[in-house]
DNA sequence: TACCCTTTGAAGTAA
DNA sequence: TTACTTCAAAGGGTA
């Protein structure tokens, strides 16, 4: 296993109470959920995924990752995950299922002891007021239309603990929506540029086709023009046709030399 | 000081 | 079994 000393996340929250809302996104939506209790910080520590032994193998090796931002890093290195072959990402499973088999012995090691019975005992504690740890389904949804929230604020008593939790939250939706609202800005200015570019690229359109039915009358009024001229020169005496003939000659080639030209 | 951001995959749990 | 959340790693930014 690839895990060192476990250092569990312990929440804010769970230092007020062991169980308090928090913001969860889900698919489309923001739900406000029951949180767990709290995560049991002697446990062994989870083993790495195939892809997360592969992101922290990149982190390492490649300079080019290790200069980007944050998000950006974690981006690009799934973005080299989902280009990696079977073959590349077996070495990864292969791993990772070994570090799995090992954590399962380890945590089986641990449910022997005092600590997890411990872990457990106040677990159960917590699952008297609220739901099991583990249990992360919504429990409770707040509705966020405008009157609920007005009603929601006018009942929370300020500067409680749940005046402060209530403020949090909110602050965290508003966060989430800004970054949403940045998003859909940038995808707005993209989307405009792509539109002034079709709007080019359609006038420049119209103005080929009038050259070009500009040409084609041009080209039509000279082969009417030539045709009277051919019908004058044959209806001519014969001694007279032969040199009418090469002067019309010059002139087609005249023709189409200026067709040419422009 | 602790959470947030981001990614994928697996563990863990309720229904 | 299905559906869902949390947690693994990384480190700078933020409250």
């Amino acid at each position: 296993m690839s895990s060192g000393n476990y250092a569990a996340p312990l929440h804010k929250l769970e230092l007020i109470t062991p169980i308090v809302p928090h913001v969860a996104q889900t698919t489309n939506y923001l739900t406000i959920v029951m949180k767990k209790a709290p995560y049991d910080k002697n446990a062994p520590r989870r083993p790495l995924s195939a892809f997360m032994l592969f992101m922290k193998k990149r982190r390492q090796e490649s300079e080019y990752i290790a200069s980007q931002s944050f998000s950006d890093r974690n981006r690009i290195i799934a973005t080299e995950w989902a280009a990696l072959s079977a073959e590349e990402k077996q070495v990864y499973t292969d791993q990772a299922a070994e570090d799995r088999e090992l954590y399962k012995k380890l945590f089986a090691e641990y449910k022997t002891t005092d600590n997890y019975k411990k872990w457990l005992a106040s677990n159960e504690t917590v699952n008297a007021n609220g739901p099991k740890a583990g249990c992360k389904r919504p429990v409770k949804q707040i509705s966020h239309t405008k009157n609920n929230d007005i009603e929601a604020d006018c009942k929370i008593s300020i500067f409680t603990h749940e005046f402060l939790e209530y403020n949090r939250l909110r602050e965290v939706i508003l966060r989430q929506l800004k970054k949403h609202v940045s998003q859909l800005e940038e995808e707005t200015a993209l989307l405009s540029k792509h539109v002034e570019n079709l709007v080019n690229a359609e006038n420049r359109t119209k103005n080929q086709i009038n050259t070009t039915k500009e040409l084609l009358t041009n080209e039509e009024n000279l082969l009417k023009q030539l045709c009277k001229e051919l019908t004058v020169a044959l209806s001519d005496n014969e001694s007279q046709i032969s040199p009418q003939i090469e002067n019309l000659a010059d002139r087609i080639q005249l023709i189409g030399l200026g067709g040419q030209k422009s």
